[in-house]
DNA sequence: AGCACGCCGACT
DNA sequence: GTCGGCGTGCTC
């Protein structure tokens, strides 16, 4: 009997049998999709080994998926891509799988081709696939039954898929290029150059808003080129589509989010991803990964060029950089940054309650009156970072993850910054009576109804996360504004047009309890400064607000980024930390406080015997749900160490859930 | 994960 | 007397 060792899309470290019926045991092989029933479900599978054997109750393959099959570097690929992010090889086969539309397999399954002298539709004389036929030219069925019948188009079998192609060489680059018309005009010039190569190129966006107007631009410029737009607005029909053609090489450009990473492109060459550090090429859901590292492994395995562009490289990148991985690039741009004052201001004393410094205030009215538009930089979203009693001290705590609950003016709720639960502040301190109610810290909401107050007159716009920022809304109006929000401001046209930015409180950045806070505002800082003002004749300051101790901390973010990442990285170096080596965080969750310790600690005695440096077990931080105990292990290691803590890890934890337990794994890499 | 099975509260 | 909440267990 032959059997088949199947990865499957469950979180499950662990691979399936199936045993091959006759009529397929001899078109499967390994890296072959394919359907399963899987506890009363069907499921795709990759085919991961196979051998002849006899074994009782296995269930059969159903049936080959009409994709191609994948080729070694495919598979070494989606494998390394389940080592380093500790995922289940089949949760990370499932990124690569097609939409699932078993309705439409049968059409993939065939090819058409047409009689001599038809012209009617454009099938070249090597045939098309039938499901791309149907869906570009939608002959309705009558029509189709009619051409089958009169000999107008005859159907095959779809011959072998297209095979895996790699190149030898693999080069990385880091383009710093700040404005969008420099980045358009820098990718006229890469797909001139890959169109006389005669290789495809992929590029990569943060965001549909940038997607899109790069696909508006793309297609009005070169109107010629085989264009695949690929990202989740797809329907599924249409993403199958983009998928099958892509399948086939019929394009020259794909243009998508993190998504289009895993399409079934064997010929790319160059990989192109704008501003890896944005949010958008992170997945935060299982499987989590970063659309960056999925493309600098992809490459390492495959071969090819990738180039970064961006305006201020992250961590990662700079470290490449210093260590010759990365080559740094230069494009000229017309537009040039502006110069600009970066003055530093601390707290008015506490007793006057005002959010913002009076020569901040003067200075805010002093760019409006002139025209010219304001945006203050806030990091805390809601009114304050705690509500509480102004006689006895007490303030709302959430129950659940004992972090003060952040108050929302608008909705009049406390909300929990960590789990999201929603309390109702009631009329009366619950402890004394007493009703004098205080706030402290400043948050988005605060800082917009100070703004408000103080210039009643002005535009005023509070923006965060959660709204889209409509570029061209705000271009269009005449008068000035002062935008108040969090990161989401960062946006070039918004900075591009305005001629003084606020960071309204430095240490609300200094003080996160991510370790990678301080490179991730310098990153996001950097971009500000070099796009503020450049559309603004008036000259362009930065004021930034902070505690005197925040204040004296201010010189690194001023200096170039070879600077203010030597001394982060040569401590991480010393550490062994990323991006030196990996960092893991084994989480587990259970109203069973004891249950996890154990697990833990004999996983820490398994991992300290081959020599790892485990810290841990200690309470984990942060959301916790009613009832429920979190305990954490964090193992760092270096990357010749990987196979072996990988193999430790999983033998411990094969299930993501199992006896009360749901168990997390953090990489930091 | 997602689906079954099992064991307790509010309903025709 | 059943519908349906979710807490556990298992998947070739």
């Amino acid at each position: 009997m032959k059997v088949a060792s199947l990865a499957l899309p469950v979180p499950v470290f662990q691979e399936f049998s199936y045993f091959l019926p006759s009529p397929l045991d001899d078109t499967v092989r390994v890296g072959s999709i394919v359907e399963v029933e899987f506890h009363q479900r069907l499921l795709m599978g990759l085919v991961c080994a196979l051998q002849v054997r006899n074994e009782e109750n296995l269930k059969p393959i159903l049936r080959i998926v009409p994709v191609s099959p994948w080729g070694e570097k495919q598979m070494d690929w989606a494998k390394r891509l389940s080592k380093i992010y500790f995922l289940p090889l089949g949760e990370i086969a499932q990124l690569f799988f097609p939409p699932c539309l078993p309705s439409q397999w049968k059409f993939l399954e065939q090819r058409v081709f047409t009689q001599d002298g038809e012209s009617r539709w454009d099938i070249p004389s090597g045939g098309r696939n039938l499901f791309i036929f149907r869906e570009t030219f939608r002959v309705s069925s009558r029509t189709w039954q009619k051409l089958l019948k009169e000999g107008l188009v005859r159907l095959e079998r779809e011959r072998t898929f297209p095979q895996e192609s790699s190149f030898p060489e693999k080069r990385f680059f880091w383009w710093r290029i700040l404005f969008t018309e420099s980045r358009r005009q820098w990718c006229l010039e890469m797909i001139e150059n890959a169109q006389r190569e005669r290789r495809k190129i992929l590029l990569v966006f943060p965001d549909f808003h940038s997607l899109d107007s790069f696909e508006a631009f793309i297609r009005k410029r070169c109107p010629l080129l085989r264009v695949i737009k690929y990202d989740s607005r797809l329907s599924a029909k249409k993403r199958l589509l983009a998928f099958r053609l892509v399948e086939e090489g019929e394009y020259d450009l794909i243009l998508g989010t993190r998504l289009a990473l895993f399409l079934p492109a064997f010929d790319l060459y160059y990989h192109v991803i704008f501003d890896p550090e944005e949010k958008g090429h992170f997945s935060d859901q299982i499987p989590r990964y970063s659309a960056l590292r999925v493309l600098y492994e992809k490459l390492r395995i495959k071969g090819g060029e990738l180039h970064v562009v961006g305006i201020v490289p992250p961590l990662g990148i700079a470290h490449f950089l210093r260590e010759g991985e990365f080559e740094e690039r230069d494009f000229p741009e017309n537009n040039l940054p502006k110069r600009k004052t970066v003055k530093t201001i601390t707290y008015e004393s506490r007793k006057q309650r005002l959010v913002l410094a009076p020569p901040i205030r003067e200075e805010i009215a002093r760019v409006t009156a002139q025209g010219a538009s304001v945006l203050l930089w806030v990091q805390k979203m809601g009114y304050a970072s705690a509500l509480g009693c102004g006689e006895c001290g007490f303030y709302y705590m959430c129950p659940d993850c004992e972090v003060a609950l952040r108050y929302h003016l608008d909705s009049k709720f406390l909300w929990c910054p960590r789990c999201g639960r929603k309390v109702e502040p009631a009329d009366a301190c619950p402890i004394c009576r007493g009703t004098l109610w205080e706030n402290w810290g400043e948050g988005l909401e605060k800082v917009h109804a100070e703004i408000q107050t103080i210039f009643p007159k002005h535009h005023t716009l509070r923006i965060d996360s959660e709204m889209f920022v409509e570029g061209q809304e705000l271009l269009e109006s005449k008068t000035p504004y002062i935008v108040v929000g969090t990161s989401a401001i960062l946006r070039e046209e918004l900075l591009r047009r305005s001629a003084l930015l606020v960071v309204v409180s430095l240490e609300s950045w200094l003080y996160l309890s991510d370790f990678n806070a301080r490179e991730e505002f310098y990153v996001k800082w950097g971009k500000a400064l070099q796009l503020l003002g450049v559309d603004v004749a008036l000259n362009t300051q930065v004021f930034v607000q902070g505690s005197k101790e925040a204040i004296t901390r201010m010189g690194q973010f001023l200096k170039s980024w070879r600077e203010f990442y030597s001394e982060g990285l040569e401590k991480r170096r010393v550490l062994g930390y990323p991006p030196f080596g990996y960092l893991l965080r084994i989480i587990g969750e259970s109203r069973n406080k004891d249950a996890c310790l154990l697990v833990l600690k004999s996983l820490q005695e398994e991992l300290e015997k081959k020599g790892m440096t485990v810290i841990g077990p200690f309470p984990g931080s942060g959301f916790r749900k009613r009832g429920r105990w979190k305990e954490e292990l964090g193992v760092c290691f270096p990357e010749q160490d990987l196979e072996a803590v990988f193999e430790t890890v999983v033998s411990f934890l094969p299930y993501r859930r199992r006896e009360g337990i749901t168990w997390d794994i953090e990489v930091d890499a």
